[in-house]
DNA sequence: AGCGTTGGTCTGATGAACAGACTGGGTGTG
DNA sequence: CACACCCAGTCTGTTCATCAGACCAACGCT
């Protein structure tokens, strides 16, 4: 996509959203950084995902504006910018839809607000703050129904601690 | 997707509802779904999709629950479920999105309160009623930067009037 | 110098999307 | 009735994307 294989209506910006973040993988990805996933290793491992197909998703969203590229101690860290944090009410509404219409209803993960302790409601609103925190004030933990935690590898063993989204993740090597 | 190749992590709920919407074609299919377009023909006009692809869309999208077939006249209709009318927060987002942060800050459409008249914000809340309208509440418009209207098909000459969503389109033969 | 880890690129095989031809049922029209 | 036309698909061959897995270069460690 992008390269002229795109949805070809200029004058519509959900399809200019989509050509961005409508691709395979793409969202699955950009829900990782929020978790403070960073690091190119971390992402294929977590996502099972090839690396061709993270690179170029990665380049696809650096050009975009999504992410951005630092190198910190030698390697390479992949830190969503403003754009890319603007993302966070379509990954947390979508999350939220698969969680009530794709069958079953325990909640693979919950939000809770960071300075007042209370969980955010399904459209992302603290109830007892009466307004809708930033994902930087947000803590995820495990649910605790049966589809929390399927996978295990280290990036989903990192995320078995309730974790303050946007902040970097301590992954065990 | 959805048959075995699908992202393979059960657990996530994001993962799951990229199965069912995260597929090329099928949020632009629901948008016009909202819109008010419902029959096959004018899906594919306005969509510019292969007829193929059009079909399996709508066998996913049906078989998840988000539209259903109704024959009215002869002719099958795909209107929205709860399911599907659900997903509008997304679409509406990820198009706001899409306005602020790929070039071209002039919306291609704008959406107001029936109510009250008044333009709803960047996050569907209606400033003067102190909400957040339902879709079916909504009128859409063309704007009136240089964006809009690029597309000259029948599903585009209807769009061109204000039309309440979620209410079937007239569309010229 | 040799080995492991990280962050990639390259390659051949498989699967999805595309354009465009074809089909089959219903609907007017002469 | 015969005929054309429209609508909603299916079928086919080609092109494009994705996949698994091999390969590779840079760096750090011992």
């Amino acid at each position: 996509m992008s390269l002229g294989t795109g949805y070809d209506q200029q004058g519509c910006y959900l399809a200019r959203a989509l050509e961005v973040v409508g691709e395979r993988w793409t969202l699955l990805i950009v829900r990782d950084c929020f978790y403070g996933v960073r690091r190119f290793t971390d992402l294929r491992e977590h996502l099972d995902i090839s690396r061709a197909v993270l690179t170029a998703r990665l380049d696809t969203l650096m050009t975009a504006g999504v992410l951005r590229r630092e190198v910190s101690d030698g390697h390479p860290e992949y830190v969503l910018t403003e754009a890319g944090r603007a993302l966070w009410p379509v990954v947390y509404l979508l999350t939220k839809w698969g969680e009530q219409y794709t069958s079953g209803p325990h909640p693979a993960r919950v939000y809770s607000h960071a300075d007042c302790d209370t969980d955010v409601d399904d459209v992302g609103h603290c109830a007892s703050c009466g307004y809708t925190p930033d994902p930087a004030d947000l803590i995820v933990r495990p649910g605790s129904g049966p589809n929390a935690m399927r996978r295990d590898d280290r990036v989903a063993r990192a995320l078995a601690e309730p974790h303050r989204i946007l902040t970097p993740l301590e992954i065990s090597s």
